[in-house]
DNA sequence: ACGTTAATTAACGAATCAGCTAATTAATGC
DNA sequence: GCATTAATTAGCTGATTCGTTAATTAACGT
């Protein structure tokens, strides 16, 4: 099974947030193509790989040698919805957020 | 400024999820309340606190010696934005997504 | 079967992370 | 001012993570 705290660290890495967003930009790709782009050795961009198909991100289609790499829809459907998940929050939060729209730019933090 | 990977990264340890969570379900928090359910020490807390703060995911409201914590909405927004950002991904995948529905269950990954 | 190409697994070192206890800062109440 | 309560920062340790090079697996073309 693969939980959210596994697709969150997936994405907790800027190689790999990176090649999702490729991705998604850019639609399937083989593994090479991948490593071509990324300062970075083939071994290493591989793991990258394997925990973002560990954590659901990814989906590998096999085609002759070739390993081709595309993003799951399921998985982006996945993070979304947790993050709408909450009614009671957001329900909460509309007053909050309008209110003070504007008067607490992100930021005003730590 | 607090990077979408800083959010990733804050939200890909469980303590720290469930502390999200938690404050979505509960609503605003002292420090003390969040320590107390959490299997955990009070310092050991606190530098969660710090990380998900920095990542402005959480806000903090100083009142008399307690620190009360609460979600950001903007931050779970812009978490969802994100992975409905790629529209040309999305139109891209509505087919697969309708033609494979039910015939590749997440998991079939590895 | 042999060499080439594509990608992965193995083994190792440097850096980061999560936890603990001890010490520190800050506000409240007498 | 002093003790108490609330929470954080400091300093240390064990575990995990990310990168490298070397070795291995797998498929293709001749």
């Amino acid at each position: 099974m693969t939980t959210l705290i596994q697709k969150f660290t997936a994405l907790s890495d800027a190689t790999r947030l990176s090649v999702v967003e490729r991705l998604m930009a850019e639609g399937e790709l083989p593994a090479g193509a991948i490593v071509a782009q990324a300062d970075m050795s083939a071994p290493a961009m591989s793991r990258h790989l394997k925990v973002l198909r560990e954590a659901g991100l990814i989906h590998q289609r096999v085609e002759g040698t070739k390993r081709l790499y595309s993003v799951r829809p399921e998985a982006m459907r996945a993070i979304a919805d947790w993050t709408m998940d909450h009614k009671t929050f957001w329900d909460a939060s509309l007053d909050r957020l309008e209110a003070h729209l504007a008067l607490s730019p992100e930021g005003d933090d730590t």
